[in-house]
RNA sequence: GGGGGAAUUCCAGAGCGGCCAAAUGGGGCAGACUGUAAAUCUGUUGUCACUGACUUCGGUGGUUCGAAUCCACCUUCCCCCA
């Protein structure tokens, strides 16, 4: 038997944070982030992250745990978010994952490992190589010879998913299409309880989206930005990738204006949410929980109880 | 007051007599997604009874077999000279 979690998804500004902190309080839980940016150190402002006197004590993981000069993959969240659910659980408190991040979520709740490769790999370099130099027609022809069911699903425009299923399939001799039938049959790692936050219309969800962002401008986006291009991150970094973080990046560059910048993040911020919500509404184990126009967290959280209970905790 | 230019589908912006419901980009909507995922990729975007029909290109009226494209007037905006 699985061991029983719980998941707080949604898109972004929608509340996952809050009612994580709130649910961590009533069940004796911890909270564990799920947020494929909010585990570099230093983005506190942009990621929205919670501060400590936002956490109210709760114990927070997987948050500002990685050098935002590093690049982290699903597979590495996987491996280091795992034994610290395990832990929690052992401790005998309710772990509440809390994110955004859709695939990380499935990767750390589903039992699905990763196939071979990785960044570091000298494989990837080297598909990238021949990607330039050749195009993308001899690498998808090697991949129709190969696998055959990938190449088929793969839209040619699709470079990136055609080099990883190329480096899958050079550095191990196996198929990605064989390594994911094969990990979609392992068991799932926790009996994961999943609660999705998100607005009824999409309007009263973009309001939101940018009101915090004018509030994250006014809390010095800025120059969180600048403090970690000061302390040496390459701009190319996947860390300042992140939303709000590339755009001002810019500004500090002299390429656009703050106010640029401003609506820029707001756009990208809606653009996110929107294929955050997309990927969440492909999982029929969410039961989700509606905002009419204000965030109301009482009833949330009354919400959440009865959802929980229903699946045994309480 | 005189001279010149422009008005195109949600936005920007092509088109300048037929092949135009109208390029392209943006935005919107929908979707995909297993080691960069706050990333990446795809489809769709006038209406409908949708392999066809209907209504569009500032307005009105013309020219023409045929107009977003030509002409006249009107409206609005921009620029230059005064």
């Amino acid at each position: 038997m699985a061991p029983k979690i719980v998941c707080v998804v949604g898109p972004t500004a929608c509340g996952k944070t809050t009612l994580g902190i709130l649910l961590a309080k009533k069940y004796n839980g911890e909270v564990v982030s799920v947020d494929s940016m909010q585990i570099y150190r230093g983005m506190t402002i942009g990621t929205a992250a919670p501060t400590e006197e936002e956490m109210e004590g709760i114990p927070h993981h997987m948050i500002a745990v990685a050098d935002p000069a590093e690049q982290w993959s699903v597979a590495r969240y996987a491996q280091e978010a795992i034994p610290v659910i395990d832990d929690i659980l052992e401790r005998g408190k309710l772990p509440i994952l809390v994110g955004g991040t859709g695939l990380w979520l499935d990767a750390v709740v589903k039992g699905n490992n990763f196939a071979g490769g990785s960044a570091e790999d000298p494989m990837r370099a080297q598909l990238q190589r021949e990607f330039e130099e050749q195009g993308i027609e001899p690498l998808l022809e090697e991949l129709r010879q190969v696998d055959p069911v990938s190449a088929e699903k793969l839209h040619p425009a699709d470079t990136k998913r055609i080099l990883r299923a190329l480096e899958v399939y050079r550095t191990t001799g196996m198929t990605i299409t064989a390594h994911n039938e094969a990990t979609k049959r392992i068991p799932p790692r926790y009996d994961a309880v999943w609660i999705g936050l998100r607005f009824q219309e999409r309007d009263d969800m973009r309001a939101l989206i940018d009101l915090r962002v004018d509030k994250m401008v006014d809390a010095g986006l800025l120059q969180e930005v600048q403090q970690l291009l000061q302390s040496g991150i390459p701009k190319e970094s996947t860390a300042l990738q992140a939303i709000g973080y590339k755009e001002f990046t810019g500004v500090l560059e002299g390429e656009k204006t703050t106010d640029q910048a401003l609506e820029e993040v707001k756009l990208r911020s809606r653009q996110y949410a929107k294929r955050q919500l997309t990927w969440l509404r492909r999982n029929p184990e969410i039961h989700w929980i509606e905002w009419k126009k204000e965030r109301d967290f009482v009833k949330a959280l009354q919400n959440s109880t009865e959802i929980l209970s229903a699946h045994g905790i309480g």
